[in-house]
DNA sequence: TCTTGTTAGATTGTCGACAATCTGCTTGTC
DNA sequence: GACAAGCAGATTGTCGACAATCTAACAAGA
């Protein structure tokens, strides 16, 4: 009997389908930071009952990029420039503890999904898809972790993720400047590819500091807006 | 005017009482790993429907505590001796980033709640109330993550904290001992007092190393079990 | 005997309506 | 004009009922 390996099928609950879209228009900045999400007008949009859209909301409360207030309402989670900061200060720390687990169980099949995770990247950013591009690249980056085989790790890293998807949607869609043509996962892909690991753990920490200093700075300008307010 | 500050009145939904009654039974172990969770018998039993009930599994089951299979049902989510490794090697590094992060911002208040919270666990101890022990334990273990003043941070510790706190209340009501009753927490609050940061870091990741050790011999068995059947 | 089709029961997913709560406006009083 | 009380509209929280799906038992056929 020939083997083969099945993927288990897709959820098709509509809950799901409503979290992937949610999840979506708040990660690419449709759904704008502190914006309030309206139960009835989103259920008659999306032609669905409230109760499907209100547990939809609940899982992305807890997932961390909505906030909840009782008898209130539901919010896209507001972003502050020390939210940044957190969020990459732990991202740091998680990106060497994923190096260093994954180092040892770097195999064949790593190096090519790491190149065609590197390849999606540069694809993207040929086509000037700024939303794909911050999509791939964070994949790109996820690979330490799906392979470093540690489920909590994992994760802990997607809930991070979201976030910093948010961030870098919310200041590419700020800038509206196009995206930077030259390649900078270079370094990163062929010190993974290589034999020293701390060099590894040294520039993913570095390279990480590069991007941040923009996003940064673009928290700050709002945050001085805020307050004007 | 005198200044006082008034704490956020408690969240008065059926849901968030809900949410804090399953996560009880399950960190307790009164609801035991892989049990399934029948909407209608629970929903009758709290006089409850379903509908806040199912909104309250969706949070417990992004809190990572329930897992649910659509169409199939929500379950406590199973423990496996890696489960326990992956959770533990994580809390290592999180423990060396928040020791660090809270260092330069200890001050009288954080050693008077360290201390504080130490004697809760004291007495916890003496009252021979292991639910309580653990439970205090952790708020102890905690404190340098609410001190560190990273909200990802802290969020991470908490969605570790429920793994933990499950993973405890297991292995104690398994072997069904009497708590132990001399102070394991003692060096490390004087370390967390003292002035050698890497010291205290050190023997946070000792000191966990130490209650690990019987934890993963629960795990192993409880896994040699399950593969019986 | 093993496999396949069918069916009944139980359980989860979804819906529309009602209750509780909040917000902003209006009104009345000083 | 300032302020408090109260009302109306909108929105969230909760409920009970129905629809969709799964499971297990049973029957029929090879």
């Amino acid at each position: 009997m020939a083997k083969l390996d099945f993927s288990p099928i897709a959820d098709t609950t509509r809950r799901a389908e409503i979290v992937a879209l949610l999840r979506r228009a708040i990660l690419t900045g449709q759904l704008e930071p502190g914006q309030k999400l309206n139960e009835l007008r989103i259920s008659e949009q999306m032609r669905v009952s409230r109760a499907p859209l209100r547990e939809a909301m609940r899982e992305l409360v807890q997932e961390g990029i909505l906030t909840s207030i009782p008898y209130a309402g539901t919010f896209v989670i507001d972003v502050t420039a020390k939210d940044i900061v957190d969020a990459y200060s732990l991202n740091q720390v998680l990106d060497e503890f994923a190096i260093e687990q994954t180092w040892p169980q770097r195999d064949q099949r790593f190096f090519d999904e790491l190149d065609r995770r590197h390849e999606a990247v540069k694809q993207a950013t040929r086509a000037l898809d700024t939303t794909r591009q911050i999509e791939t690249a964070l994949q790109l980056h996820g690979l330490i972790y799906e392979w470093a085989d540690n489920s909590v790790l994992l994760e802990t890293w997607q809930r991070l993720t979201s976030r910093l998807q948010m961030y870098f949607a919310l200041h590419q869609r700020a800038r509206n400047e196009p995206v930077p043509a030259e390649d900078v996962h270079e370094t990163y892909v062929t010190l993974l590819k290589g034999s020293d690991m701390h060099a590894a753990q040294r520039h993913a920490r570095e390279h990480i500091d590069l991007d941040f200093e923009e996003l940064l700075s673009y928290a700050r300008g709002l945050e001085k807006r805020a307050s004007k307010n």
